[in-house]
DNA sequence: TAAAATTTTGGAGATACTCCAAAAAATAAG
DNA sequence: CTTATTTTTTGGAGTATCTCCAAAATTTTA
């Protein structure tokens, strides 16, 4: 398992992370935190780790932005959930339960699954939560590449 | 989500309780210790943990064996484990990838859904890691029972 | 019964969360 | 344009898990 491999954040961080590419542009401490119902303080404390790492440009007092690779990591983190959710609805759950532990055991993911996983549906378009993307890593990896 | 959604344990605790059920009768310290290449102090407060909430009999010095409840309950996690990967398998992995990546995330997931995907696929008896058992609960579930 | 192996206890540290109170900065109101 | 309000950050502290190491307790072996 490479630095790659989509296990390098916590369930906490990738809720964060997905809300901050699905709002948009700059985003404040305040709407996190109020969409998460935790305290401002924590949102600004797991903020500054993600602005070490990078996902995230953080103006003190302005809000964030992500960066390009935090864009880019974004994306795969939204596909993964929606592929997820996908794959338990078309084994028996309801959209909204399907959404709803997909949530919860993503972060657990490793992207190689995803992948596989996404390639074995044939690179659906719409899941329970939105649209998908497919990127060539995707188109690719499914097709059997290792590692 | 009640007490019994599935989700009161964590990850290790799930792997521990389902080493000490596949093992079987009185499993010792050292034995868990090596199999998760852990010091065996810190299985000792693992299973101390497991003990007070009764999924386990401790009897210091000799070994852990699993309580009525504790079987139960790890009947169950040894099911979800098989129906997870059972899953993924069905959904393009291999089946050592669908195992690993099983392990990592099954703790999150809840009784309910493991049993609406067990119905989905006709009760399977077979899986990627053993045999697949059926309860009660289960089979009425799957069927469409909320909560 | 003494030596060796196993297990437990106690101490400490890492990670990842959480909240609260107080300080700092930005924004709005007068 | 300065004061009051709101937002954000800092610092402190606490919880939960998981980890290892060294030393003590216990069991097993020789």
């Amino acid at each position: 398992m490479e630095p790659e491999c989509g296990l390098a954040l916590s369930a906490r961080k990738v809720e964060y992370l997905k809300f901050i590419f699905q709002t948009g542009g700059m985003v404040r401490t305040s709407e996190i935190a109020s969409a998460f119902n935790v305290d401002p303080s924590t949102i600004t404390k797991t903020l500054t780790e993600l602005a070490a790492a990078e996902y995230i440009r953080h103006v003190p007092y302005h809000g964030v932005c992500l960066t390009k690779t935090g864009e880019q990591h974004a994306e795969f983190l939204v596909k993964r959930h929606r592929i997820l959710s996908l794959m338990l609805v078309r084994n028996g759950l309801l959209p909204k339960d399907a959404c709803s532990e997909a949530s919860r055991f993503e972060s657990q993911v490793t992207k190689k699954a995803v992948d596989r996983i996404c390639h074995f549906m044939g690179h659906p378009r719409q899941s329970a939560c939105g649209e998908i993307t497919h990127d060539d890593d995707c188109l690719e990896r499914g097709r059997g590449k290792q590692s």
